[in-house]
Parts: structure tokens; C-alpha cells; sequence
DNA sequence: GTTTTATCGGTATTTTTTTATTGATAAAAG
DNA sequence: CTTTTATCAATAAAAAAATACCGATAAAAC
């Protein structure tokens, strides 16, 4: 049962073909399978590369069949770790904080906000559907009691330090993080910044670039980049 | 002027680097210089590699200086297509797209979100902190009108593709997404999708490797994840 | 003024990732 | 029952990215 080395991009891979392979089913067009082929056509992605992807989690692959879509989805959530329930606390009730909080999606990927945490006063004990938001003086009581392992970060970029450091502290051993700032940690903690950054400089580049340069050169890095 | 040949994953890089700078200049320690070792550091990038990216957009490297914060922060802004003013328009005005609309951290990315539009009746003429939610009817019209060149989608997956080919016939060219579904385009097209499931994986599977398979194997692809 | 030190940027090497090729296999068609 | 077809999985080749190495240079130390 040695799981086969699998990339690191290809592993980022994986999540949406589960995404996919889920969407097959709700939409229960009956079909039981499915081939590489096909899924690689419906995601725009290279044949081989969805192929090798997926060989390296299942043996469900079968020549001129293709892959079992329930089976192989539920080797997907395994290896992904969705199948058990991840609890998670989140830091920081703002904005963004409460959209998180009040996200139904999330229970499709086996995650649960169990509570949340805030330095401002007029945000505590306010219920967001069903959502209890304590002060951030309880979170090390919390944590310990329930023994979460799973910390958000939704507060300022300034902040954000500070709260990481707490939530390692108190045994948090995987954080995902929305400020700002890259968090420096020990290595044994796994932090995942989202980048709103990166995802704008895609597409500001490639706006600044289609309507400024039209056409200078032959090969431009937009063209490279798929 | 001929750009470096810029690779795709150092350019993802870059919105990074400006970040950090930005948040040195915000913090004015007076030090007018920094180094790509320095950057490295504090980054948890290698020393070389953050060389390499800055050279490709930037000749303002000194030996034993370094880079002039400003000037290169000015470089990456010019570089990354934030120095011209993106403007957006945005469909789908349900929570996570309301967040969107009020969010101001954008205006530093060059972003401005000039409308919504929505398909829910009572969303509709409801202006959020000065800004409008049109009916989706009236897309057309005033796309035209502005001239608008990015698209911002953040609606359910269902409606997600409906609404990508309207944005393209409405001669959009780069679009962000935030539904769950892999969206089709011809390649001219730029589109760029948030995925969540992709951050919640990572997490999720290190959460259930760390609990689960108490180092049975030598090197997990956890470690071999940076 | 010479030596030392920090740092850059180019070239070379290694590693990782993607893509292509090929033989095997299971079902369907003849 | 043989041939064709769609597909898988393994290996090989190509491309991309990360890393290591090295000479050059600018400032600081001596």
C-alpha cells in the first residue's frame, strides 16, 4: 500500500478532478464510467498528463473502459484526507471572515469552521447562522478542549503574525491563511497562503500587455503561459 | 526594451516580491536598498531563484548594494500592469460577490470594480457603499458603453459557463472566476479560476497524513512540498 | 591603495514536470 | 474466432524550473 511519489503540481491536480468526477454524479447522467480521455477534454488538460495523475492514486484504470467515476471519487477524497472531518477555527470576524464562516460549501470538502475568534468587542457573541464568535482571550481554552487542529486567518496583514504564532502555540498544525503577509513558521507547520495578488497580476498582465504591445514580439511569456 | 523571456512560475512570483516591498516601504525603515538575500529571507524563497526573477524585469541590481526598494517596487507595479487602472465589471451579486464589491484592498492592485450585475430581482439598483448591481439584461449595453476588457464571475457553478460565453460575445478578454467549474473559452481568452478545493486539499491531506500515517514512509510528498 | 566582503548576474547542472511513444488489454465489430 | 478500436500504463524524450557555481563589481575594512 506504498502510495506511489506523486508532484507536487500534480497533486494540485487532483482536487479538481474530484471536482469534476462529483459534478458527473450529481448530474447522474448514468454513465458508471469514465476515461482519461474524456476527462482530460472536459477540463482542457493534456491526456497523458490526467492519465499519469491518476495512476499514481488508483488502479481503477481499465483499457478501452476507462475508471469507475463513484470508485475513483472516493480514492480521491481519501487521498485527499476529505473523508475525515476537518475542523477548523477561524481568526479574525470581518468580512471576509463571516463569508467563510457562513459558507455552506465547505462540508464538501470534509471542512467544518467550528467557531470563531475576534479582538473587537462588538463582534463577540454574535451568532452568524448558528456560528458563535468568542473573544480572541478564549482561544487557547477552546483549542485545547476541543483539540482542533486547523486554524483560518481572516485578520489584517498586521495582525496576522501574531495570530499565527498563537495558533502554534496552542498546537494548530495547519493554518490557512488570508492576510496579506507571508507567516513564517516552523517547517513541521503546514501554512497556505490564498493570493488574491497573484490572480490579479494574471490578469492585469495579460490586459496591460493585449492592449499595450499588440503584437511586438512573436513569443510573449502570455502565450507561453498555456 | 525586449522583456526577458519571463517563465510562468516566476512571474507568479512577482506579486510577492511586490508585496514585501510594499509593506517595507509602508513601514519606511529609511533603508533605501535591499537585497536579494535579504528578500530571500524574509520570503522563504532561495537566494538565487529571487535573483533570477528580478533580473528579468529589473537592471536596478548593485553588487554588495542591492536593489533601490522604490524604483523596483515601480519596475514590478509597471511589469505586473498595475500602473493602469483595470477596470472590472462583476456578475453575480450573491455574498461572496458582494465582498468583492466593497472590498478596497483591490485599488492597490490597480483594480476598480465599476458595476454588478445580477439576475435576482431584489439585488437589483441596491447600491453597496456607492456601488450599483444592474440587472443582468443590461450587461451589453453597458459593456459597450465603458469599454470594459475584465470580467469578474461569481455566480453558482451552474450558471457559470451561461455567463462566461456572454462576457466573451461581449468582447471581455480576461476573466476571473470564482465558481467551481472549469470554464471553456477560445485560447485568446484569459481566464484564471480561484479554487479553493486546491487549498483545502493541501491542508486536508497534511492534517490526515500528520494524524493518520505516523511516519511510516521516509519522504511523503509532504516533505518533498517545500 | 590593497584586501576583504557582500552581492549581482550569467552560465552550467540538476531536478522536476510535461509530453510523446509504445506495447498491452479489454471490449466491440466483423 | 479474428480483427479493430479505445484505452491504459510504462518507459523514453523534451521542456521547464530550480539550484549550484563562478567571475565581476562596488563598497567597506584594513
Amino acid at each position: 500500500m506504498t502510495a506511489k511519489q506523486i508532484s507536487k503540481s500534480s497533486f494540485q491536480r487532483l482536487p479538481i478532478y474530484l471536482e469534476y468526477l462529483r459534478a458527473l454524479l450529481a448530474r447522474d447522467e448514468k454513465a458508471a464510467y469514465i476515461s482519461a480521455t474524456a476527462i482530460s477534454n472536459a477540463l482542457g488538460l493534456g491526456e497523458v498528463q490526467v492519465r499519469k495523475d491518476l495512476s499514481s492514486i488508483s488502479t481503477l484504470g481499465k483499457p478501452k473502459i476507462g475508471y469507475n467515476i463513484a470508485k475513483l471519487s472516493h480514492q480521491l477524497e481519501k487521498f485527499l484526507g476529505y473523508s475525515n472531518v476537518n475542523e477548523a477555527v477561524l481568526v479574525g470576524a470581518g468580512k471576509l471572515g463571516k463569508a467563510l464562516l457562513n459558507y455552506r460549501g465547505f462540508a464538501q470538502y470534509g471542512l467544518r469552521i467550528i467557531a470563531a475568534f475576534d479582538a473587537d468587542k462588538n463582534s463577540i457573541g454574535k451568532t452568524q447562522e448558528g456560528k458563535f464568535i468568542y473573544p480572541i482571550a478564549d482561544f487557547g481554552k477552546f483549542v485545547k478542549k476541543t483539540g482542533v487542529k486547523m486554524g483560518i486567518i481572516t485578520v489584517p496583514a498586521e495582525s496576522a503574525q501574531a495570530v499565527c504564532d498563537m495558533m502554534i502555540e496552542n498546537k494548530i498544525c495547519a493554518i490557512w491563511n488570508f492576510a496579506n503577509v507571508s507567516l513564517k513558521s516552523p517547517k513541521d507547520i503546514l501554512i497556505h497562503s490564498e493570493n488574491m495578488a497573484v490572480s490579479l497580476a494574471v490578469l492585469s498582465n495579460h490586459l496591460s500587455r493585449q492592449l499595450n504591445t499588440v503584437n511586438k514580439r512573436r513569443k510573449t511569456w502570455t502565450e507561453s503561459m498555456k
